[in-house]
Order: structure tokens, then C-alpha cells, then sequence
DNA sequence: CGCGCCAGTCAAAGCGCTTTGGCATTTGAA
DNA sequence: TTCAAATGCCAAAGCGCTTTGACTGGCGCG
């Protein structure tokens, strides 16, 4: 069933069926119903890319994930994320469009896009400091927003971001203020730009107490359980161990705790523990109660808010093209006073 | 920069530039190379709507996602699922479009991604038991590949399913020959045809051994971790608790430990736990010892699989329409003998 | 020499939609 | 009553591509 079928069947023009079903003014009330009705009743609903190639609209947003050749991994917020940004297109009546790529093909893959016309804008994950992209994609002139930020970067580009400085620099106040010296950082990879600002926050706070941060209590690499697992282990037999860890993801934290009950410790009493928590709905931090003491942003919020960002600025009805969201710092049962020695 | 713009630029008829790009025979050699060098040189690429006007293909796939009003869940597995898929796609050319929808309207969806016609296939879902969908989509003539099965479903549709009673049979009498009687089953929700399954292999591996299924020891939920936790708190408070657990999901599985570390329970020792492992790139079970005994089957697998598949079908040289992979049982450390009591 | 044939190219139609620019007919104000 | 302004509809162009069908000029063959 297309246009010319149901104009012909109803004995209107094209014209008249397409202006009847988008809401132009042109038609009469009555044409409109009858349309409208008909319309229903055959199952028509426009081709998209006949539609997209007249109006020059894909009515669809890309999403460009890089997929490292080195490190595969899948970010486990990623489907969280999806799950915001996909509703919010849906009420708009947009797709979203998701391109794989490997970043070493990036920059071209831009290009393609914004040459191959099938979205009207895109998101960007993952930006990484002073992230070539942004530059890249301005030139192009694809609307676009980034889920985070890239430090050093210049240009005035939109994202939608949490305040990762803050939130790990209260968090790390939150353990000094508990008299916690020796605190470990399980840091995400640190070329992204949210681990980078999260390690600001970090030294900040250490700063302000007057503590040099040791190496030896910062890592930082892909977050994962067994990450979080091995750093624990090996930092709880160092000969001065951390008393406390302030640790980037749910799923490392997890391993943290395993490492504790292997070590026989109990946390919140032997060993303070810290977390960011992005809310995911497979994994809740706990019920009533939380689990982990953490710092907790909802990434799908993120997603629904970045979602509407880049359709506001499509649509050119964006007030502010940027967003820092807070994140909060609800406390668990994962942290207590510094033991003594 | 369009097809005519660069045949203008190449004093060639835009017939010619198209297919000498599109490899077409009758296009000389020389042409070809100046053609091809041009179009890369001025960063062309075709206007895909047009172009899929034009050939009535779309080069791209829908994934429809159901996102329940009720438990709005996102799959933990989506993540490494929508990886393996969307790198077989890019392989091939085709983008990945992503569609949620609630799944009230569901039906009305797929007529309408049919007809709006931006997709080639698609690929369906967490399939209940007798699927709706199934007979919709034979009905409406779109090609489709489902993740997983639907029981009770007549009709001949293509599918990647891992085989989820034989897993869990398996898994089963492994813990009856460690001379477990009393074995609880976490399931995930048993109208989604994969949990079904798992519990009819249960089923039947109990009833091999002459064992009664215990309703007191079966739940069916979504597969959190709070819910492996609660579960197992509430079951080991019982007056006959189990000696085992056998879980649907890692994550929960997690939950699991955490309420045995509470209890002063070790793993392996006092309580055995059995779990699938969907081999998350994020959650890897363990380095080299597995931390659980695990019915493993790598979910991204399945993915890279099931696109594959509905590739070929779409380009009519599939040579099987199903395909069930077999999944692997590892020991880890969370199992041993039931103790004696 | 004349014919058919092939390689290489092109003009034009068509994919299904939106939108421009009319063209009747009706309405309302002068 | 008259005429401008709405109102309601339509034919046709155009979006950027592929593909059909036709047209050249050069070549081999009888």
C-alpha cells in the first residue's frame, strides 16, 4: 500500500492524501477524516526513505560506538543508556540507528555518514581527552551531542555530562572526613575523560587534606569484575594496605567485595568502600538499604537527556546546549570510621 | 556532493559513475579507476534513501526491543548481544536499527516497520511461550531470525536458540551426583520461553533421580542481583534449606554469594552454586579458575550468529534456518559433594 | 564491402514521497 | 452586485539514486 494506491482508491490526489495525514491547513475537516480513516484501516503508513529523501529529514539519530580492536569490551551501561535515549526517540517517531565501528576507521566514518544521509544527527560515546571527533564532527556540520565531555578540547560543541570532578572529590572528602588516609583508586581507563575527571576529584580532595596520593594506590584500566578483584587482592597485601577504595563501577566494586571476603574482612567495619553506581536496572544497589555507600548518577537519565538535547537542537528549539547533571552521594553501609592501628 | 555533481566533475553520465561504482561489467577498466579514485578523492559516497528507493533494499536490520511498561528491565546481555550482531552487520554493509516499543502496541509496530520499509529484516526478541509475533511476522512476509524460541509456536520461522533444557539438565545431575537432593532453582521469568526450558531440564534431570520438584524451592523473577540475594536469604532461613542453587543469570548469582558471605556460608563448601554464564564481556566468571560452575554459552555468539543468519535469508542462501547451540558446563570452585549431615 | 556484434556510454524512467504553484469554487466585505 | 480573499483541491516537479533500453563507434567475419 503506498500514497498513489490510497489516494486512488479514496479519488483524491496525492497531494490532498499527504497534506490530509500531515496536518496541513489546506484540507477540509471532512477530506481529513475520510483520509485519516482509510489510512487506518489499509495499514498505510508512509515509506521512509521516500519520505526522507523529499523532506530531506531521516527522522533517525546515530549512534556511533567504537569497538576497540584491543580492548572488546562492551560497556555494561551501555544497554541502560540505549533504554533512555530509544524511548525518547520513539515518542518523537525517530529511529535510532546504531553503527559499530572499529576506531581505527573513525574519522571516515563520520564522513560516510553525514554523505549517506541517514540520520540527522548523532550521539558520540565515550569521548576520550582532547577528543580528535569533536573537532571533526563540528567541521562537518552533523549536529551532534556527546555523552560526556573531552577535556583540552576547544569548540563550542553540545554534551550532556556528570559532574565526575564533584563526585569523586566528595567521595574521597566523605573517607577523609572518616579518617581514612590510605585510599585506593580503581579508576576507569584514564584516556577516557570521565576517569581523567574523577582523578582530578580525587587529588583535589587529597590536596586539601594535605595528602601526596601514592601510585601504588592508583589504577586504572577497563572495569570490570575481575579488575576490581585483583587490584583489591594484591593492594591487601601490600605492607601498608589502603583502609579504604574509591572504585569506578558496580561491577569492579563487586570484585572489590570479593577480594574482601576472601581476605576475611568485613566492609564497612575492616575496609571502607566508595562506588559510582549509574543506577543500572539490573543492578540495583541494594533495596532499602544500599549496599555500597556511592556516588549515583542514573545513565539512563543520561540517555534520555541527551536524546532530547540533540532532537532540541535539530528541531533548533535548544535553550542551553550543555548539561551537568550532579551526581548524588548516598551513603551505604560499605563505609565506616578508619580503623585504628 | 551527489551523483551528478560528480559525474558532472568526470564529464560522465551519472549511468556510468554508478556503475562503474557499483562494480558492473560494462564499464571499462580505465573509467572504473578514474571513477572510483574521484569519488574517494571528493569523499562521495551514495545518498542511501535514494539509493534505497531505488533498489527497494534498505541495507539495514531492526531490532525491535519490547520494553515492558510493567518491569522496565533493560537485559543485561543487550549490551554483548547487540555487539556481536552489529559487527556482522558492519561486515556486510548494513546498519543496525534499533526500535523500542512498548510492548501493548506491538503488533501494529511490526505492520508498521514493514510498510515504512527501512529495514530489511528483522531480528526478534526474548520470545515467550506461544509468541504472538511469530505468526504476525510469517503472516506479514518481512524476513525475521528469533533469539531463542517459541514453545508451543506452529509455523516454520528461523532461529538461534542455545539449548537451555539440556543445559540445565546437565547442570542438575551434576549437583545430584554430588549427592545434592535438595537443589533450589532461581530462574528468570518463566513466560519467556528460554526460562521455560530451563526449568523443564531441571524437571527432568529431578525426576531421572526420583526426586519430587519442591514449589518452596523455585522462584521465577527478573534476574537481578537483589533478587539472587533475597532468594537465597529467604531459602536458607527455611527449616529444610537447599544445599544447592542453581541460578539463571550471573548477576544473581552474585546476589547468591553475597546472601551465603552473610550467612557465614562458604561457596563450594556449604552451599553449591550453579549458574549460566553468558560469557559478558564485563563479568567474565573468574580468569583462569571459574569462580562458579556454570552452564557457559556466550551471548555474543548467539548475536554474530543470529545476524548472520538473517543475512543469508535476506540474500537467499541460507542453507539451515535454526540453528542450537550447545552449552558448555565448567567447573569452578562453587561446587562440591553436599554435606553430610 | 556490408553486416552483425560487442564494448562503452548515455538519456530517461521510475522508486514513493513532499511541496510548489496553480486553478476552480465559495465566501465575505464593500 | 462585484470583486478580492479564502478555501479546497490538483498536476507536476524534484529529492538522489538504479536500471532499462537505446545508441554509438570499432571490429571481425563472411
Amino acid at each position: 500500500m503506498n500514497l498513489k494506491q490510497l489516494s486512488e482508491h479514496l479519488n483524491l490526489s496525492q497531494t490532498t492524501v499527504s497534506r490530509a495525514l500531515n496536518g496541513y491547513p489546506e484540507v477540509s475537516e471532512t477530506t481529513r477524516q475520510r483520509v485519516a480513516e482509510a489510512a487506518q484501516r489499509m495499514n498505510y503508513s508512509p515509506n521512509a526513505r521516500a519520505r526522507g529523501l523529499a523532506t530531506g529529514r531521516a527522522l533517525a539519530i546515530g549512534h556511533v560506538i567504537p569497538v576497540s580492536s584491543k580492548h572488546e569490551m562492551v560497556n555494561p551501561i551501555f544497554g541502560d543508556y540505549v533504554s533512555g535515549a530509544g524511548e525518547t526517540y520513539s515518542k518523537a517517531g525517530y529511529d535510532m540507528v546504531l553503527t559499530l565501528v572499529d576506531d581505527a576507521t573513525e574519522a571516515e566514518t563520520y564522513r560516510t555518514i553525514k554523505s549517506r544521509g541517514n540520520v540527522d544527527g548523532i550521539i558520540v560515546h565515550g569521548p576520550k581527552i582532547d577528543d580528535p571527533r569533536i573537532p571533526l564532527l563540528l567541521d562537518l556540520d552533523l549536529p551532534f551531542v556527546v555523552h560526556g565531555r573531552s577535556s583540552r578540547t576547544t569548540g563550542d560543541y553540545a554534551w550532556v555530562d556528570i559532574n565526575n570532578r564533584r563526585a569523586f572529590e566528595r567521595a574521597t572528602r566523605y573517607l577523609l572526613e572518616l579518617r581514612h588516609t590510605r585510599i585506593a583508586l580503581l579508576n576507569g581507563l584514564e584516556d577516557m575523560d570521565f576517569a581523567y575527571r574523577r582523578r582530578i576529584g580525587y587529588g583535589n580532595a587529597l590536596a586539601e587534606a594535605g595528602i601526596a596520593p601514592d601510585p601504588a594506590l592508583m589504577r586504572s584500566a577497563e572495569m570490570t569484575e575481575v579488575y576490581g578483584y585483583r587490584s583489591a587482592r594484591e593492594m591487601l597485601a601490600m605492607a601498608n594496605p589502603p583502609t579504604a577504595f574509591l572504585v569506578s563501577s558496580m561491577i569492579s566494586a563487586l570484585g572489590v567485595q570479593r577480594a574482601l571476603v576472601d581476605a576475611g574482612l568485613k566492609m564497612g567495619r575492616d575496609i571502607s568502600v566508595i562506588t559510582h553506581d549509574d543506577d543500572l536496572s539490573y543492578l540495583k544497589n541494594g533495596l532499602d538499604v544500599p549496599i555500597f555507600t556511592a556516588t549515583r548518577s542514573s545513565v539512563r537519565e543520561a540517555g534520555v537527556r541527551s536524546a532530547q538535547l540533540l532532537l532540541d537542537i535539530i528541531h533548533q528549539r535548544a535553550s542551553a546546549r550543555t548539561q551537568l547533571l550532579e551526581a548524588e552521594l548516598i551513603i551505604g553501609t560499605s563505609t565506616g570510621p578508619a580503623p585504628k592501628d
